[in-house]
DNA sequence: GCACAGGGCCAAT
DNA sequence: ATTGGCCCTGTG
């Protein structure tokens, strides 16, 4: 039976900021401290307590919250390590921790982040999400058992769903060129070519070869699967906001390449390179700074 | 109304 | 190594 279930004693969690961060795009803003979110076919509301550490999750129960939300919001991991050793790095990196302490970086489904990165390239986020909802109404599943706000939820399509969609079906959901991208992806991994779940024993880089193998997948496409699916936290996404917060920052507003930063990033943040590019990203985009 | 850029990548120089 | 083009849409 399902209900609601107290989540009590997480410090460094923000379910408004961890949803708004850029790494997740099923999610229905209800207030600033109440969202809906559609993942792992399911539907549950999160509403963060004010003044408090805690947080409610609606449409689960306990047993559900220990197997599968827990390790999905990344409840077990201790932020307040990685917070303070990112802090000690200089004030601008102190400033974006203490504008966005309650991220945490999700552990999502790696099909549903290849799709979703795939079709990221040169949208803006509401068009990403528009293209996702679209491709889940037509070629997911209902799931009724939530209707609190009298709307249809769908299902992410699993592989084999996805591969009965023709290029012109996928044009229709407004995914454009990205089309036969998404088709080449399914096909890889529906003729085993790309074995999804074998990326979590691979090392980062390793990985990353393999999921540029499918076309439409480059360097950062890649990063955000790898960090957002598999947990390489010591990857470095870098997208046209994070070109231009790294260049304000550390480069005095210099051009540099996308290798430059990529290096940078590594010797600077080390392990925790995800970690500073979600704060960075979330504090930089929020406040509109080095646009 | 219309130019422009958007969590990039591909293919052709 | 560098650059134009790309489907489509929200924003100014």
């Amino acid at each position: 039976m399902k209900n609601v279930v107290m989540l009590e004693n997480v410090d460094y969690f923000d379910i408004r900021q961890i949803l708004e961060s850029g790494q997740v795009f099923r999610f229905e803003k209800i207030s600033d401290s109440s969202y809906l979110l559609n993942a792992k076919n399911k539907i549950i509301k999160i509403i963060q307590q004010e003044d408090s550490n805690s947080v409610l999750v609606h449409n689960t129960n306990l047993g559900e919250l220990e197997e599968i939300w827990s390790r999905y919001l990344d409840i077990t991991t201790d932020y307040k390590d990685i917070v303070q050793k990112l802090s000690q790095k200089d004030d601008y990196m102190s400033q974006a921790i203490a504008f966005g302490s309650g991220i945490r970086i999700l552990k999502q489904d790696p099909w549903e982040m290849l799709i979703s990165f795939i079709l990221s390239q040169n949208k803006a986020i509401p068009h990403i999400k528009q293209c996702i909802r679209n491709i889940a109404q037509q070629f997911g599943l209902p799931i009724d058992e939530y209707d609190e706000y009298g709307k249809a939820y769908y299902t992410f399509p699993t592989p084999e769903q996805l591969s009965h969609a023709k290029e012109e079906d996928l044009r229709a959901c407004k995914v454009g060129f990205r089309a036969p991208y998404i088709l080449d992806a399914c096909q890889k991994v529906l003729n085993g070519e790309l074995i999804l779940n074998d990326l979590y024993l691979l090392s980062a880089e390793e990985a990353k070869e393999k999921l540029m193998q499918v076309k439409g997948v480059g360097p950062k496409i890649a990063d955000c699967i790898l960090l957002f699916a598999y947990s390489k936290t010591e990857v470095f996404p870098t997208d046209v906001w994070i070109k231009r917060v790294i260049e304000g920052i550390y480069f005095k507003g210099k051009d540099v390449n996308l290798s430059e930063i990529q290096s940078f990033a590594k010797e600077y943040f080390g392990d925790l390179a995800g970690y500073a590019q979600q704060y960075l990203f979330f504090y930089g985009r929020e406040n509109n700074l080095f646009k």
